[in-house]
DNA sequence: GCATTTCCGTAGTGAGCGCTATAGAATGCG
DNA sequence: CGCATTCTATAGCGCTCACTACGGAAATGC
């Protein structure tokens, strides 16, 4: 009942999320993000509440989508390890990307933030920290050697990968790295999605 | 002649670094500055010409103070492989350091910008791309093999291990990460300001 | 047609931003 | 001393921030 929402909701949260993907949570203000999702504030603040539940409401759905490889990559592989070796190969690709902006939302868009926006910050680290204690439980449950170390070591490659991918490194530079750092056990030529020809060095 | 600053300009811009250290280019407002300096905002634009030169004033005192452990391990170590082990190892400790803020100041203080201070962020990225590149030709002067892929590779480990210090992770577990990351060809023990006993796992 | 409900664009809220005009206070020079 | 010079503090500049009051437009139910 009632006139209905002129807008594609789906499609403006979509914009929402490359403009804060892109820009961080601060520096997307929120005229520019009306800007990319061709709305005006009141139909911002209508459909979304404000500007941290919109954000908050993009990570769930970049964690749902473009942030889901590396969960997947741990389920489709038979060991912890080589599930992590080929996450951090896809994580190169999807750095990389061009159909998005660069690195790793979870990461990036909330390293800093001012006053009033501490708590989107400490929420990313919350996830970044669980994400950390997951991986920790598969290396464990698998009967890995120092689990919690590798645990952070993976996560540690990550979070570097993804700023890597924002100062400018190429996919295959990512992907070189990537092999350095969690060698796969099997062949890389077995893998799904990868790149043929790495170039190192 | 004329009537002498009021205060030390040297403390003023070490109390900056700390602010920008902790809280990022954007974060650190004006404001926030001048009451971590003792300050009010015509001294601070008086000595320092306004935010940005003040930043860019304290992003070459932190490269000559706090910023210098990597380059000066690269320096003392006779390989260029040990030297990044011996750097990534004092990393650990500078990054988890309590005398100042958590992390790289060149890796985390601009991560993310508002439109009209990109070209700090460009600033910090070229640092960071230019150290990357000394690196590769010290790798590749020392004959080593693939020394873009190892230097990229080791510039990952170290801003994956600067986010990793500012998520929380301890300076034990920073260190077995870097150790994990860049086996030292020489005992631990051998180092200097090393902390005996890294715990792994 | 009509009343009702919801959405949308304009315009503007108070607050904080980086930055500065202005006036007073503190020094060195004669 | 008076004077010139430089620093400091108050107060406020224009601007953008996140956010919203308001009136008109567009849809539904009757």
């Amino acid at each position: 009942m009632g006139r209905p929402r002129g807008f594609d909701r789906e499609a403006a949260l979509d914009a929402a999320l490359m403009t804060f993907w892109e820009h961080g949570f601060d520096a997307a203000s929120v005229a520019r993000l009306t800007g990319a999702m061709g709305i005006t504030p009141p139909s911002l603040y209508a459909a979304f509440g404000d500007k941290k539940a919109l954000f908050r409401e993009v990570v769930a759905r970049y964690q749902a989508t473009w942030g889901a490889y590396f969960g997947d990559a741990l389920a489709e592989e038979p060991t912890a390890s080589g599930g992590i070796a080929l996450a951090l190969h896809r994580a190169a690709a999807a750095f990389t990307d061009d159909a998005h902006p660069r690195g790793c939302l979870v990461i990036s868009s909330a390293v800093h933030c001012t006053p009033d926006a501490t708590d989107v910050a400490d929420e990313l680290r919350d996830i970044r920290n669980a994400n950390l204690l997951l991986l920790e439980e598969r290396l464990r449950s698998d009967g890995e050697p120092a689990p919690a170390t590798r645990a952070r070591y993976a996560g540690t490659i990550l979070q570097g990968m993804s700023q890597q991918a924002r100062d400018g490194a190429t996919r295959a530079e990512l992907e070189a790295v990537a092999a350095l750092a969690w060698p796969p056990p099997v062949a890389p030529a077995l893998r799904t999605g990868t790149a043929s020809g790495v170039a190192a060095g």
